[in-house]
DNA sequence: CTGAAAGCGCTTACAG
DNA sequence: CTGAAAGCGCTTACAG
């Protein structure tokens, strides 16, 4: 069934019958009327891929799925995923999707060379980006989930900044005001920014952080369970743990121990999952909505497409969540 | 950069140069590697959609990816997609991904109506399932990982029945008679293939099953806990979980009582995942290889699509790997 | 308001 | 072995 079909069935021209279901270009509302009931009447469905040559738009998006996650970051990259297809999906797109990593980036370059899509999502930025530097080369829409560093990309990101330094705050005005964080690879620039979010919390409640207090570049649960151990020779109100992994770890060494919550010590969490989200007791954390996320970039990715104006940096919302765990007794 | 440009540029028919490039139909060396050399030096691609439109053939594959799954079952289907893809982009084709539900399929829909797929995976079939119903009547190409019980449609899936027939008669060879199996959804073919697995394994090992330690639609830790007190205060060797959820909830009932594993009491599962994978002491499983279900799954849907003999039930290989858990003390 | 025609970038009988 | 032509199913100036 193709729009000459349905021309020649209703004795008009296939233009007239293009402009009727487009609803461009002006049309009388009565063959506008008997085309549109009669292409329902035999569930009439364009061929997208004759619309793509006709108009090289490809109505497709790709999303570049980091395939060198880590287990605890599967939730992260699935909502988020869900997220962006359930957006593309409302504004008339289909999603590919493409394994990536760090080194090897030809999923990517596949769809794009093909001319399979109209833009780009990456789900995860490294440092000195391949894909970033390919796409921006070849002139392809994209846009980053989180940040790249890199001037001129258009990224989506939760506001880590913002919220680790809210968080802090909060913490140091309840009384605690010997907060420790044990934070992972330095090098990603998340994990800077929640540094950095850390520290100027301490700056907004007026209290001088303590540097020693600091760990970041922690690796593994043995690392952590070592560091904790320290921690608690000394004199220390509450752990923060830089993300959910850390924070499982935290807790474990310090189940471990005997150490009660928030008993003897506080701990709260710089970012919230699944994996701290049955644990007793309930941990104060930041709570961002991955979801959202995934549809904000997606809007986003066909705001660069359709070249309608775009911010730069769209940093969204999070959620302050104080819970047992971080209870004064 | 089109197939005419380069036409023009070698003065010669954009048929020859069409054939140079597909190696279809005769032509000679000489023009051939003229024609092949220049594209690789413009680093030529063809168009897809071009392509897609002339041969009415989308080089595409959609992958439909259940969005009401548990948590647990996410490393499932992250490792499915990744085997997936990447038998993908061997064959040249590229993925669609679209999120269903048992009730919601209009993501299938709409990739199947705007005729961008040549056929689909389902990522997991449910009872009277609606998108087999959908695209058996739309008569696309399609095939389910998983079983689906419907005749005449050609699945891929882990040999379940075989694998826990296979662990049982282990079990029971190794003198321990008794044994307990907790199992979830009865209503789901996987649990009922390894509940039947299960019984056939004693029939093997010639060992009468105990119907009384067999506990089907196991629904929550809290229903599991009750269901190992129970078991603990009678005379039980071995609990199996017929899933590694099930088993950590098994385990986790244990420690909670001080019950120590494999001297107290030996635990096992049905399937294996990251969550057992780390756990002390370590768990006897089945264990399958999940990244060759997807690639084995898109293998056999590109077959389907050629048209070319398929077999319509492909079983995969389990491994058993007895570990600690279990051992005879 | 409607239509004939050209074009999107390929493939593939059909001739030669 | 090579080419002119038609066709895949749409869109969109350009006329009328």
């Amino acid at each position: 069934m193709t729009i000459d079909d349905i021309a020649r069935e209703l004795n008009i021209s296939k233009t007239t019958v293009s402009r009727a279901l487009s609803g461009k270009g002006r049309i009388s509302d009565s063959t506008r009327n008997r085309v549109m009931s009669y292409a329902n009447d035999v569930n009439y469905k364009p061929s997208a891929i004759a619309q793509s040559l006709a108009t090289s738009r490809t109505m497709n998006i790709g999303f570049a799925m980091p395939s060198d996650y880590d287990i605890v970051d599967m939730p992260f990259f699935q909502t988020c995923l869900w997220g962006v297809t359930s957006m593309a999906m409302s504004m008339d797109r289909d999603v590919f999707i493409s394994m990536v990593d760090a080194i090897d980036i030809s999923g990517i370059i596949r769809l794009v060379e093909n001319h399979k899509v109209d833009g780009m999502l990456l789900g995860r930025t490294y440092s000195d980006d391949k894909a970033i530097a390919y796409l921006k080369d070849m002139k392809i829409p994209f846009v980053t989930i989180g940040s790249s560093g890199v001037p001129g990309v258009v990224q989506v990101d939760n506001n880590d900044y913002e919220g680790c330094a809210e968080l802090t705050s909060i913490l140091l005005l309840k009384g605690l005001k010997r907060l420790a964080l044990i934070g992972g690879n330095s090098t990603y620039i998340v994990n800077n920014n929640r540094l950095n979010g850390f520290l100027d919390g301490h700056r907004r409640a007026q209290v001088k952080p303590d540097e020693s207090l600091i760990f970041m570049d922690s690796h593994g649960s043995f690392v952590i369970d070592k560091i904790v151990a320290g921690l608690l020779e000394g004199n220390v109100d509450c752990i923060i743990g830089m993300d959910d992994a850390i924070c499982e770890s935290i807790l474990t060494a310090l189940f471990s121990r005997d150490v009660r919550i928030p008993e003897d010590i506080k701990v709260a969490s710089f970012f919230n999952s699944s994996l701290l989200e049955h644990h007793q007791p309930q941990v104060t954390s930041l709570k961002y909505n991955v979801e959202k996320l995934g549809m904000t970039a997606c809007s986003t990715l066909l705001d660069v497409i359709e070249e309608r104006s775009t911010v730069m940096v769209t940093l969204l919302d999070y959620e302050v969540a104080i819970k047992e765990s971080t209870k004064i007794m």
